[in-house]
DNA sequence: GAGTGGTCTAGACCACGTG
DNA sequence: ACGTGGTCTAGACCACTCC
């Protein structure tokens, strides 16, 4: 049982404090010098702890001025923080993919792709479409982890996306998802299967699947044709 | 002219050297004692010139490995999962607007954006910079709902966001923030703002803020190159 | 075990905003 | 002039990774 920093605590104290209505919007939050009297810490870790509540939102600093609460309102908290979002983009469509078998990826590639070289990736790849659509609406490279093998060949097609399958039949929890979403234009491997000219933009979502010990599980990345896709979220408050 | 700070110095050297090829993707930064001699600064300097770098995407991490670089090309991210995070958008850059007054919308724009026929709007314009870089990062369209004309006036520049400003001008609530997001080449008036090529791959992301009563008081069109915009989002389960 | 980044202390001086 | 946050030093110990 590893205890959480110093700061965090402290951020986690003022967060609670916040949502409790003690400093309201706009209110100032005390200063550097009065955190660390109350809390008996050093300001690097006054300083620390309110740097997480700034890229948080939480609260807004002014150099000669002090430290002010920018959206107290309690409920601002909830967000797309939830799995099952993800993968509303993807309902009513089918994903067709072929096993490319256990392989180390060329060190460029790695590197693209943020994984450590040398590492061991069971490749798989396929297409995404949609039932009465004539051209895929996305290629997918997907790779899994290389002590996951066992469970590859017990992937389905279908509803269910492979990261939760792959879960369940390993038995660990996704802790974490990054996503990045960049515009490129087509490549030619990738234009001809979406049937697309060359250099069309697209868009390129790579996700990451972490487990709780921040070791990523999958990669998967997606290309999707611009004018055939539309990358869609909503934020409730 | 007040000087930089030292870390933000030492930070636009390593910048230059990743640029320049001294470190290429996935290579090795020199560890923070070595930057420490190097510079003759501190272990705090450094890390705080370490931190810029990472947020910006261009450096990655490891607790006991050590420090690498992510991408060649520098790539601005913004990290995203809620809406405090997107009230703060990317970090250190600042967003300069001119004011187009009340408009109708054509039918054809309005259907585009999806917002109802023949309604009126406050045309606003921008670009959003990152201090240091020679061209904008995004090029923007805001479109603010006629009842709100009256606070658009005292809309400023700067840090806050627009809606974070409206919302406190007029005493309303956004309860719900709606995202798509598409990849599309850059028109000839954009790619003339952001410096780049006709037809670049861009990322267009619309976000449309509602209130409670599910009524759009205002909607926001953003154009980002594909080359300098990476736009990423974590969740945590 | 050696070396890395992560956390933390106890000081210091400076730049900024408000009285 | 004063108090605020911004920058910076010179140490320290710890947790993690890799050999």
């Amino acid at each position: 049982m590893r205890s959480e920093p110093r700061y965090a605590q402290v951020a986690a104290a003022l967060r609670a404090a916040i949502a409790g209505g003690v400093y309201r919007d706009g209110a100032s939050l005390p200063t550097e010098s009065a955190l660390c009297a109350t809390y008996a810490i050093s300001r690097f870790t006054a300083r620390e702890a309110l740097r997480l509540l700034q890229v948080e939102g939480l609260i807004r600093r002014q150099h000669g001025s002090g430290t002010t609460v920018v959206g107290g309102t309690p409920v601002l908290r909830q967000s797309l923080s939830d799995v099952a979002e993800l993968s509303h983009y993807a309902a009513g469509s089918t994903f067709a993919f072929r096993e490319h078998g256990l392989q180390t990826l060329p060190a460029a590639r790695a590197a693209a792709l943020r994984l450590p070289p040398g590492s061991r990736w069971v490749l798989l790849s396929g297409v995404r479409t949609i039932a009465g659509l004539p051209a895929p609406i996305a290629i997918t490279e997907v790779f899994v982890h290389a002590d996951l093998e066992p469970f590859v060949a017990a992937l389905r097609a279908g509803r269910e996306t492979l990261f939760t399958q792959l879960a369940r039949l390993g038995g660990f929890h996704i802790a974490r998802i990054e996503q990045d979403i960049a515009a490129i234009g087509a490549g030619t491997r990738d234009a001809t299967v979406l049937q697309i000219a060359r250099r069309t933009p697209c868009l390129r979502i790579q996700r990451t699947y972490q487990d709780a010990g921040g070791r990523i599980v999958l990669l998967s990345l997606s290309t999707h044709p611009g004018e055939r896709f539309t990358y869609s979220m909503h934020i409730d408050n």
